[in-house]
DNA sequence: CGCAGATCATTCGATATCTAATGATTTCGC
DNA sequence: GCGAAATCATTAGATATCGAATGATCTGCG
């Protein structure tokens, strides 16, 4: 089960169950880019790498903590983004798909199983025919209640080991990351959806 | 594309767009979180929801740098773990599929593509008819060759501005972060495959 | 007023992925 | 040796997303 992609050297530790798993594919993967090719300086592999399979192992744990409400992550970014909305907890479609960094079309689709799921219902809006009005229904005021603390017990669970000053350095250097990304000129498209929040 | 190795010469220092998006936007959510949920305590949501944005606009970069190769960030992680296994760039099918993190059926789809393009071919196994050799073709060597500096030389703009201590920290606590992770009981599920390497 | 263009949700067709089933081949227990 | 079980790539069917086209409704300019 273990990974070991055909590397220079074969492994001379013993398959005690991977320790350090996604440090070491990173600096296996660095190591072979050093040898095959010398000519570019592979240093942002362990960055990328690191963040990639942060995230995966995350949202994998996400996915287990939704499954026994029936909810996937990209039904319960909906419900939380109306249930951040405060009472009456209804947004307009655009709105949610804004804040979601979604398609409409995407939207659209998960609006439907959520109403499928009598989570939420599509209100017409008085003054806007164009538009609706979606709005969590009590069902889907209590699933997303009781979500919410999952959620946040799960992401939590796996930071604690860091101790709040670990914490805290960590999101220290994410957000100074995140401010040299957003200092560029930035006309990037989004594509992918995986935000959980 | 722009080549600031040294010098302060910023592409274009245009304040008027969202300076700091990403951190405000995680910001205002912790905040309504706060205001709305005031019995959790949403202290995840800064590094979880900075660790995704990260990666969406990363991601969407890359894309654009591979655009003019006709490869996408999945075809070309295929071509990068052929060439990372070095001369004569072959791997058998299940070796990219776990290097990868991918199923087999993505594996088998991702080839057909490549192959289509004339990039890699499947060559039998000599003595074992079950499985393939996947081996990179000279065109398919070319276009990997010529691509990989470009997603580097994208990842490696993008991180710059941290300089080579800021992104030491950045990589020191995001290992932190791997290896807490790791270290847990781990009976993880991977399912998404964003990781372009 | 009244119509041209903007705005909005939805539908449509395409793409990329997953899991499960399939079929070919090899390995192993006896 | 041989047949059952394991291994491997592929196919089949399902899901989630996207961009573009569609149709309904609003807005603003003459």
């Amino acid at each position: 089960m273990t990974d070991e992609t055909s590397g220079s050297k074969p492994p001379s530790r013993r398959p005690t169950r991977a320790r350090a798993a996604m440090r070491e594919q990173v600096d296996a993967i660095f190591t072979q880019w050093q040898t095959e090719r010398p000519d570019i300086d592979p240093s942002p592999v362990h960055i990328y790498g690191l963040i990639g399979r942060i995230q995966m192992q995350c949202t994998a744990l996400i996915d287990e903590a939704l499954a026994p409400f029936e909810l996937t992550r990209g039904t319960y970014d909906v419900l939380t983004a109306l249930r951040r909305a405060g009472a009456p907890y209804s947004l307009s479609p655009k709105q949610i798909a804004q804040s979601l960094l979604l398609s409409g079309a995407g939207l659209t689709s998960r609006l439907n199983k959520l109403e499928a799921q009598n989570y939420l219902a599509r209100l017409p809006e008085p003054n806007d025919r164009r538009t609706l009005r979606v709005q969590l229904t009590s069902a889907g005021e209590t699933v997303i209640n009781e979500a919410i603390p999952r959620v946040f017990d799960v992401q939590r669970e796996l930071l604690a080991p860091l101790g709040p000053e670990g914490q805290q350095r960590l999101m220290q250097e994410l957000m100074r990351f995140a401010d040299v990304i957003d200092g560029r000129q930035s006309e990037i498209k989004i594509d992918t959806v995986p935000v959980v929040e």
